[in-house]
DNA sequence: GCGGGGGTCATCCGATCGGTCGATGCGGGG
DNA sequence: CCCCGCATCGACCGATCGGATGACCCCCGC
């Protein structure tokens, strides 16, 4: 059984998709939020599995930014976007939010179940549209970091502070300081546990 | 008479070594590396009882894949690490190596050579505090935090300071400091880095 | 020969972190 | 009923970090 929220300003979109998921014995569908700042209320509240999120949602905060609000709640559910759209802008900030999945409104029903239930479970769906276009974008955006930043990052991974980076690098304290600098901006973080976090994910470091 | 291999980028450190075992009568240094690739090279030639490995090794591989390729050689060696910090990624890669011990540099001389003749005759030892971390790992096989721990952990991941994740839990500085400090004890680090680092290779955070 | 990227180093300072006490409240198991 | 684990909070302090700036060197490509 998989719980669903259901994020959408238009009213008919979300009778429709109701309607849809009804039809699903394994779907639960917990509730309905008409805009962002409902959805993130209620996704607190219900805990759903998964929440259904459109990124264009009139009023208020957009399905960008009530992603982000919701993945950054405590053991956040999953955030499966839902759109009519597919520009490159969007989907970027979707996954950038922590969106798990992204699907267009013209897939077929059987693609949504299908969907819902990899996201429920962790796993990302994108539809084919996106897929290649976030391929592409993972390319080219891939952070690309020297050797020695590598150095300093597999050090600072061991939970090192600057003064043993150094020692074990056989550099200066300030020049450990420099390359963490560059490091933040490349990774697009400010701090050394969320460097830690970027370069696991993006499996940067050996092992 | 057991024979020696020494491994330590350090001139400093393999010299100090060296008049510390020669003082030993049923201790005999072959030769040294400077580096893995040496050390890897000349463990095959010489075929020593016992290698000496220090995991920081600079330019090159580290002292764990070197570890990894000798007792990958046909009758290896046993390898005895030493080195200078204990962290849980440290000893359990080692050991996961092929490491037959884990000795701290701080440790007293007598342990070193005790260490040597068991490690030449296949028994493991390890420094106190090395010894601690592996019976905490083998009882718990993984740390098992509270759900309020893996809030703090998820949202340290993100790279957020005390304050923010006070706000973002709705709780105060205090508590999250007071429960880092208890995420440090159960996964063995002092470090927000060290601690996001370890949950990334447990997979402690959902992801 | 000149620019630029990569690596190195220094200094300054406010903000933050990590450690260590102690303390409260609440729930469950013995 | 009392103890213990869990979560919460406060205060203190030294050590460390992050940011900003400016600088030097080496190598490579143009």
């Amino acid at each position: 059984m998989t719980t669903i929220l259901l994020c959408d300003d238009h009213v008919v979109v979300r009778a429709g998709l109701l309607a849809l998921l009804g039809s699903e014995p394994d779907i639960e569908v917990l509730g309905e939020a008409g805009s962002g700042e409902e959805a993130v209320a209620l996704a607190a509240k219900l805990r759903p599995d998964v929440v259904l999120m459109d990124l264009q949602l009139g009023e208020g905060i957009d399905g960008v930014e009530a992603t982000r609000r919701i993945t950054a709640l405590p053991q956040p559910p999953h955030v499966l976007v839902l759109t009519t759209y597919d520009t490159d802008a969007d989907i970027t900030r979707a996954i950038g939010a922590g969106a798990t999945g992204y699907l267009l409104k013209a897939e077929r029903p059987e693609e949504l179940f299908a969907a819902i239930h990899s996201a429920a479970a962790g796993r990302t769906t994108l539809s084919a549209p996106v897929a290649s276009r976030v391929m592409a974008h993972m390319r080219g955006t891939r952070p690309t970091l020297t050797d020695r930043e590598l150095d300093i990052l597999g050090q600072l991974a061991r939970g090192l502070g600057n003064r043993d980076i150094a020692r074990a690098l056989f550099i200066s304290e300030a020049t450990v300081k420099t390359h963490l600098g560059r490091i933040y901006d490349k990774l697009g973080v400010d701090t050394r546990a969320g460097a830690v976090s970027v370069a696991k994910e993006q499996r940067l470091l050996p092992s």
